[in-house]
DNA sequence: GTGAAAGCGCTAACAA
DNA sequence: TTGTTAGCGCTTTCAC
C-alpha cells in the first residue's frame, strides 16, 4: 500500500491536518515543518494528485491536442509545452487526433472535465465548432486565432513580408506561390501577407492552388510551379517545400539556379533537406510555453480567461536553397 | 459547476448507485439504464476521473516517458500509444526529458503514483537506475531490454542480418559501420547482428567508429567513411544516415553509384532525403501500442507484470541509396 | 499553532 | 434490480 498523510501523520504524532498545512505550506510552527517534511521524505511520501485535485478543484495537469506528433511542426509544439510543465511541475495530457475532427471534439470534451485547461492546436476545424466544444475560461488556441478564444499564434503576416522581400531583393520578380487547405485560417493569413505586394508594380505572385500541406503535396506541386514562369516559389509549408525539392530535383531543375524555394515554419527538417532550406521560422516551442503559462496564470498580467491574444514574432531563416536570380 | 452523479440520479429520478452501474456494465434494467445514459447525455455528464481513481484504484491514465518528442523514432513511438489509447479510452501523460537522465527518474517517481503504469523508452540510462526507479509491476519499457522488466523491442539483429545480405547481394564487399552511443542497448544489438557476419570470408565489415545519433554525427561520419576502402555504409540510424547522405553529396561522392547508404528505424525523413534512403524498418508504433495492452492486461495472456518480453520483426526497406557496386 | 471533522465525486459493499 | 451507506486520500473549515 502506498503511504498517506495518514502514515506521515501518525509517523510524526501529529495530526493529518498539521501534515497537510505542512507540506502545503499553510501556517505551521517551523519546528513542526521540519519534522514532517524529514518523515515524509523519509516513508517516500508522494501526495495522492487524484485526492488533492477532488478537494482543490484543481488537477495539477493540462490536456494537449493536436492533430498529428509525426509532424514536425507539432512535435516542437508539444516539446515546448512539456518543457515548460516540467519546470511548474504540471502533468501534460497530449491528444493526438489523428487529423479527425471528431476525435478533436471527443478529446476537448474529455480534457474539459479532466484538467485545468487545454491547449489547443486545430488547424482545420470551423470556428463555431470550436467555440461550441471550448470552454473560453480554460482554453488556449495555438497557432490559430478564434474571436472569443484565447491564443497565440505566430505573426505569419509579417512572416510572409519578409519572405517575398527577401526574394525581391534577390531580382526575383515573378513569385509562384503554393497555397495550403483552403479553409484553413494559416492559410488565411498567408494569402493576407501576399496581398499587401498586389500593388507593386514591379512584382508578380502566381497562386498555383492548393494542395495537401505534407510532402507529397509539394512533389505535385513541383510541376505546377515549373509550368509556370516564376523563377521563385513559396511554399506553404517545409514539409510542401521539402516535396517540392524533390520534384524539382527529379525533373533536372536545380535549385537555386533555376527556382529559388521558400519554405514556411522551419522545422528541423529544412536544415536536412538538399540543399538546405530557406524558411520562416515560426516560434513553435516558445508558443507552447506561452500558451501553458496562460492557462496557469502565470504570464504576467495576462491570462486565458481573459481572452488574451499573444502574437509572436516571425523571422526568415536563409539557407542555401533561395539565390539570385539567372 | 459541473455536472454530477447526484445530479443525473436526482434528474433521471434513481440513485446515485444506480446511475454508476449504468454507466459503468452494472447489472441494471435495460430501460433504467437507457433512461439514465439518456439523462447523463442530456446534461453533457462526464465523470470525474480523479473520483473513479480515487475509489478503484485504478486512474485510467498512464505515462509516456521519451528522451525527445521532435526525434521522429519517439514521435512514431507516441503516436502509437496515443491512437491505441483512444481506442481503449485512457488517457496519456507524456513526458519529455529532454535527454536529462534526472528529469527521467523524477518522471518515473512522480508517474508511478499517478497512473496505472508506465512506457519508457530510455536508450541512456543504465541498467541498475531502471531497475532501482521503476516498478516492475507496471512499467514497460520500449525498444531497450533489461532483465527484470517488460519490454516491446524490434528484432535488431534480423534487421542487421537482412541490411547486410541485401549489400552483400549488390556486390558490395567492404561494408562500413558507423555505430552510435557505445553504451546502449540498441548499439550493441546492433553489433551482435554484424558479429554474425565476422567470419564470412568474402565479407569485411569495417567499423568506422560512433557517433551521436544525429544528421550532425552523421556528417561527421561521412568524411571517416570516405577516407576508407568501403563501398557501402551501415548508419547508426536515419538520422546518422541523412547526415551522411549529405556530406557524401558536398564531397561529390554519388550515391549509390560511388556509395550505397542504409540506415535503420525507416522514420518518415527516409523516404523524404534525397536519395530517398534504404532502412532498416522497426515498428515503432506498433511497439507503443503493444505496450500499452501490456501494460492494461489487454495483450492476450501476456501482462507486464509477468515480465513480458515482446520482440519485434524488423523489415528492409529498400530505396534508391542502396544499388549495385560500380 | 494544532486537531477533529466534514466532504470533494465516485464506486462497492451491503441491504432490501 | 435497486437504494443506502461507507470511504478512497486529501484539504479546509471550525473549534480550541
Amino acid at each position: 500500500m502506498r503511504t498517506t498523510v495518514q502514515d506521515v501523520a501518525r509517523a510524526a504524532g501529529v495530526s493529518v491536518s498539521t501534515v497537510s498545512r505542512a507540506l502545503t505550506g499553510g501556517s505551521v510552527s517551523p519546528s513542526t515543518r521540519e519534522a514532517v517534511m524529514a518523515v515524509a521524505h523519509r516513508l517516500g511520501y508522494q501526495p495522492n494528485r487524484a485526492a488533492r485535485g477532488l478537494i482543490t478543484g484543481r488537477t495539477g495537469n493540462l490536456g494537449l491536442i493536436v492533430p498529428d506528433l509525426r509532424n514536425p511542426f507539432f512535435a516542437d509544439v508539444a516539446k515546448g509545452v512539456t518543457a515548460r510543465a516540467r519546470a511548474v511541475d504540471c502533468g501534460v495530457f497530449i491528444s493526438d487526433t489523428d487529423e479527425d475532427p471528431v476525435a478533436e471534439l471527443e478529446a476537448i470534451a474529455t480534457l474539459r472535465h479532466n484538467t485545468d485547461g487545454i491547449l489547443l492546436c486545430s488547424p482545420r476545424s470551423r470556428d463555431a465548432e470550436l467555440l461550441a466544444a471550448a470552454d473560453p475560461q480554460n482554453t488556449v488556441l495555438l497557432h490559430r486565432r478564434v474571436p472569443g478564444l484565447s491564443s497565440v499564434v505566430a505573426d505569419i503576416v509579417d512572416g510572409t513580408r519578409q519572405a517575398i522581400r527577401h526574394l525581391r531583393a534577390l531580382g526575383h520578380r515573378r513569385i509562384a506561390y503554393v497555397s495550403g487547405p483552403e479553409d484553413s485560417w494559416a492559410t488565411r493569413q498567408r494569402l493576407a501577407g501576399l496581398a499587401e505586394f498586389g500593388s507593386d508594380a514591379g512584382l508578380e505572385i502566381l497562386s498555383v492552388g492548393s494542395v495537401a500541406p505534407t510532402f507529397d503535396g509539394g512533389v505535385l506541386a513541383g510541376d505546377l510551379v515549373l509550368a509556370g514562369p516564376a523563377t521563385a516559389v513559396l511554399a506553404y509549408n517545409d514539409l510542401v517545400a521539402t516535396g517540392l525539392l524533390h520534384r524539382l530535383a527529379a525533373r533536372g531543375a536545380v535549385v537555386p539556379e533555376r527556382m529559388s524555394v521558400v519554405g514556411y515554419d522551419d522545422i528541423s527538417l529544412a536544415a536536412m533537406s538538399h540543399p538546405p532550406l530557406t524558411s520562416v521560422a515560426v516560434p513553435k516551442d516558445r508558443a507552447g510555453a506561452i500558451g501553458l503559462d496562460l492557462l496557469l496564470g502565470r504570464a504576467g498580467s495576462m491570462t486565458a480567461a481573459q481572452g488574451a491574444e499573444v502574437i509572436l514574432p516571425t523571422t526568415l531563416v536563409v539557407r542555401a536553397s533561395s539565390g539570385a536570380r539567372h
